[in-house]
Parts: structure tokens; C-alpha cells; sequence
DNA sequence: ACCCTGACGCGTC
DNA sequence: GGACGCGCCAGGG
């Protein structure tokens, strides 16, 4: 047992799984989805965690504003964009294009 | 064992 | 309308 903050951890893990492909979602929606009094920064930090997940697409998660804050993250900062682009996203300079279109919220689309 | 920094978002000034 | 601070947790040096 690592600690019982995994838990929650975990829970952002799954969702973030569950983003279909092609679209993207925020930490702020999945903190809110999952209630996470703390807000987003949680989100961010579960993500650091990530690192050793293999199902977990963080490329597909980004700030409320669109912009690939966690790019900088992976192997190389043009992984993320080059990740979305690769599933029908259209990053530009950073930034999700059309980012209302292929939001995901978790809580309006996952039940 | 302590200090610091870090994938965010929102309310206020 | 822009800038700043706060809240919260964990991992690393």
C-alpha cells in the first residue's frame, strides 16, 4: 500500500481512460466529475503519476483553456500535440482548435 | 525529517 | 480587463 491518496488517483486514471479517442477533455471537468474539493490541481498531480500507466492517454487531457499545458511532460514537448493531431485533433501553437467541439465532459457524457 | 516545487481553476483586487 | 493569491497533495533533493 502506497498510500490511500492512490485511491483517488486511480479514479482519475480510469477516466481518463474512458476518453474516446479523438476527443479531449480538462482537469477541471474531471475533477468536477469526481468531486474533487481540491479542483484540478489534484488532476495535474494524479497525472504526474501516470507516468507508469500505459492505458492512460494524458495527451487527450488539457487545461479549461485548451492549451497542452502537460506537453512538456512526455518523451518530447511535440509528443502531445503530434499524439492529437495523429487522432483528428487540430492543435495549434498549443492549443486544442475547436476545443468545444471535441470536449469530453465526463460528467455529461459518461454516466 | 524539512523545504520546495509542480500537468489547475476560480475568486478578488 | 489584467494580475495576484489561495486551496490542496505528493514526490524528490
Amino acid at each position: 500500500m502506497k498510500s490511500k491518496s492512490e485511491n483517488y488517483f486511480d479514479q482519475v486514471f480510469q477516466v481518463v481512460k474512458l476518453i474516446p479517442r479523438g476527443k479531449v477533455t480538462s482537469y477541471g471537468a474531471i475533477a468536477n466529475y469526481l468531486g474533487l474539493k481540491s479542483g484540478a490541481r489534484m488532476v495535474g498531480y494524479a497525472m504526474n503519476a501516470s507516468h507508469g500507466e500505459k492505458d492512460v492517454p494524458a495527451h487527450r487531457v488539457v487545461n479549461r483553456n485548451g492549451v497542452l499545458t502537460g506537453k512538456h511532460h512526455f518523451s518530447s514537448p511535440k509528443e502531445m500535440e503530434e499524439l492529437l493531431e495523429k487522432e483528428g485533433v487540430v492543435v495549434e501553437d498549443d492549443q486544442v482548435l475547436d476545443f468545444e467541439t471535441v470536449f469530453w465532459d465526463p460528467s455529461k457524457y459518461l454516466l
